[in-house]
DNA sequence: ACCTCGCACCCAACT
DNA sequence: CGCGCGGCAG
DNA sequence: AGTTGGGTGCGACTGCCGCGC
């Protein structure tokens, strides 16, 4: 299905872009942005259409000779046009650094007239033709006079419209080339002209803060512990109410303290620690200060997350952990017994293959065939749960929500993390309960909902790992009680909950013999089953959602699988 | 896939 | 020469 | 010796082309 795009595409995506800020935004413009679009709209068609090539290309440094676009009549008069309106300049200064990297090994070194330089690696021949100071202009005239260089003017003020139009800086023009090639389908939400992601310029300009201290990162910084903090002291300070920045802040802080750690600097990753209330941020200040014997205050934080889990992960760490830690030092905890699944043992023939599939070919060929020939594997792991649920809220998900919605390559509601999401969405919540209340009626909303909605970008919804014949056999074997817990588990925090799920699922709708030798549950309609090759073991969050199956008899077992390596 | 998810592989500490 | 990587395009 | 916990690392529309080694 190849579709075909507008020649012209990527200046109306462009255009798209300007008119949707124009029209939501015109009164948190800075002047310099609305002078950009001011001095856009007069340009030329040949003039706006190579700004915005080189816009979208890595960089602001190009030679005229890279520049070649079969749909720009005279590029030559666009560039000379742009350096007029101040939206590119035909005649930088710039380091010889910059121009070197513009040119390749054999440019290079033929302009220089040193063919010597040719066995150098390139890196080696940049800092070679860099280290004599007094021959840096005499270089700079040199291999710039090879071709005409451009550099790329007021693109920050672009930047800072595409995150006005995006509400973040990660998604970037090819979205709009994504959706229109039919790769990508986007779920149908309101988004009516008030729908805004920034309120005032002073969040707007803490956002751009933000970016802007992501943008001075480098991978070369993560070895330099100094650097890392002087990065997370420019992070800006997010007020209260823009949760959506305070989040952000929150990540970098969490991934640095962490890097932190890494370097050895300890005292420094628990005062950024300090600095966070997400998990795991309390975890790690806990194992910093056991490892710094700290036992006291290690394991009094332990019990203060016992006391005031933020999720279950933490609630969980801080059980094991504590009791583990208390019991070493010998001070008193009150311990709590982990769950332990049940498990059991196969050897099957390796055929290369994945651990899964085989296991799930294994029970296709026998335990499939136990009883009427009606039982069924299949490899689905998160897949096929998540799918259900996703479809089964699909309204609620995309509904008309305050603040929800912003722009047009949304996969999910802003919130939909957030602990508030059901509350903010109370009404149809209660529609929802009664949707999943019979397995008739969950099963009629959720294969309704597949047809609806084939092919939309949904989290939960893994369209290319389900069928309707299996959405039908799950939602009528697995009781709906069954499904009603699921559901409850993923609702109390959906970021976490999604992950997690059993690799296999069996369905057997009159049982199983029970003369199979393994323990499989015999006398339910299906159960969830977790595979294990050599070396592999239980996650945490496979462990989590165990412990809630077991809790709400929901069947599951551990299948640990070895090799029968023998000819 | 608001930079994940599950597994493979490694290491250290414990039993 | 052939391979792997990254930029670019649709 | 074997188990357990913990850490890190890996892939992600596709297809083409230039570059570096
Ligand atoms: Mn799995
Ligand atoms: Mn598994």
């Amino acid at each position: 299905m190849a579709i075909e795009l507008e020649p012209e595409y990527y200046l109306d995506n462009f255009r798209q872009l300007t008119d949707f800020v124009t029209v939501r935004y015109s009164d948190l413009l800075d002047l310099d942005e609305a002078r950009f679009l001011s001095d856009f709209a007069v340009l030329s068609r040949d003039a706006q259409k190579l700004y915005v090539r080189m816009l979208t290309r890595k960089g602001d440094v190009f030679r005229r000779s890279k520049l070649q676009y079969a749909e720009i009549t005279d590029i030559d008069e666009a560039a000379r046009e742009l350096a007029r309106m101040d939206f590119i300049d035909t005649n930088p200064s710039l380091s010889l650094d910059t121009i070197l990297k513009l040119f390749s090994k054999p440019e290079i070194t033929a302009a220089v007239g040193d063919e010597s330089l040719n066995r150098l690696r390139r890196d080696e021949l940049e800092q070679s033709l860099l280290a004599d100071a007094t021959r840096i202009p005499e270089l700079i005239a040199c291999v710039a006079s090879l071709d005409e260089l451009f550099l790329l003017c007021r693109a920050q003020v672009f930047d800072t419209l595409k995150l006005l139009f995006f509400g973040n800086l990660r998604q970037d023009m090819t979205e709009f080339v994504l959706k229109d090639l039919g790769l990508y389908t986007f779920a149908e939400y309101s988004l009516d002209d008030e729908s805004r992601f920034f309120h005032h310029r002073d969040q707007v300009n803490a956002h751009l803060h933000y970016y802007g201290v992501l943008d001075q990162f480098t991978d070369d910084d993560l070895q330099d512990a100094s650097r890392l903090t002087e990065l997370i002291a420019q992070l800006p300070v997010a007020p209260q109410e823009d949760r959506v920045l305070r989040r952000r802040v929150e990540r970098v802080k969490l991934k640095f303290a962490r890097q932190l750690e890494r370097l050895g600097d300890l005292d420094l990753a628990l005062a950024w620690y300090r600095e966070c209330q997400t998990p795991p941020s309390r975890e790690r200040q806990s194992r910093i200060l056991i490892q710094q014997s700290e036992i006291e205050a290690g394991l009094a934080l332990c019990e203060t997350i016992l006391e005031t889990p933020r999720n279950e992960e933490e609630l969980v760490f801080a059980q094991s952990f504590g009791a583990r830690t208390a019991r070493k030092h010998k001070h008193p905890w009150r311990k709590i017994k982990a769950y332990k699944p049940p498990e059991y043992s196969l050897v099957l023939p390796n055929q290369g293959q994945r651990v899964e599939m085989a296991v799930q070919n294994y029970f296709n060929e026998s335990v499939a065939t136990d009883s009427a020939g009606d039982n069924t594997c299949y490899y689905v792991e998160n897949t096929l749960i998540n799918s259900v649920f996703g479809l089964s809220i699909w309204e609620m998900m995309f509904a008309s929500v305050p603040g929800a919605f912003f722009n047009p390559f949304q996969i999910m509601p802003s919130d939909f993390y957030e602990r508030d999401f059901v509350e903010c969405r109370k009404p149809l919540y209660e529609q929802w309960q009664t949707r999943v209340s019979s397995s008739d009626e969950l099963s009629r909303c959720v294969l309704q909902n597949y047809e609806r909605y084939y092919g939309q970008l949904n989290p939960l919804v893994f369209w290319g790992n389900i069928e309707p014949e299996l959405l039908k056999t799950a939602c009528h074997l697995i009781p709906i009680t069954d499904w009603q817990h699921l559901f409850q588990r993923i609702f109390t925090d959906i970021k976490h909950n999604r992950s997690g799920l059993p690799d296999l699922i069996l369905f057997h709708p009159d049982g199983l013999n029970p003369e199979f030798d393994s323990p499989l549950v015999t006398d339910r309609s299906y159960q969830l089953v977790e595979v294990k090759g050599p070396g592999d073991k239980l996650q945490k969050n496979q462990l989590r959602w165990m412990t809630y199956f077991a809790e709400h008899d929901i069947p599951h077992s551990v299948l640990n699988v070895t090799w029968d390596e023998s000819p």
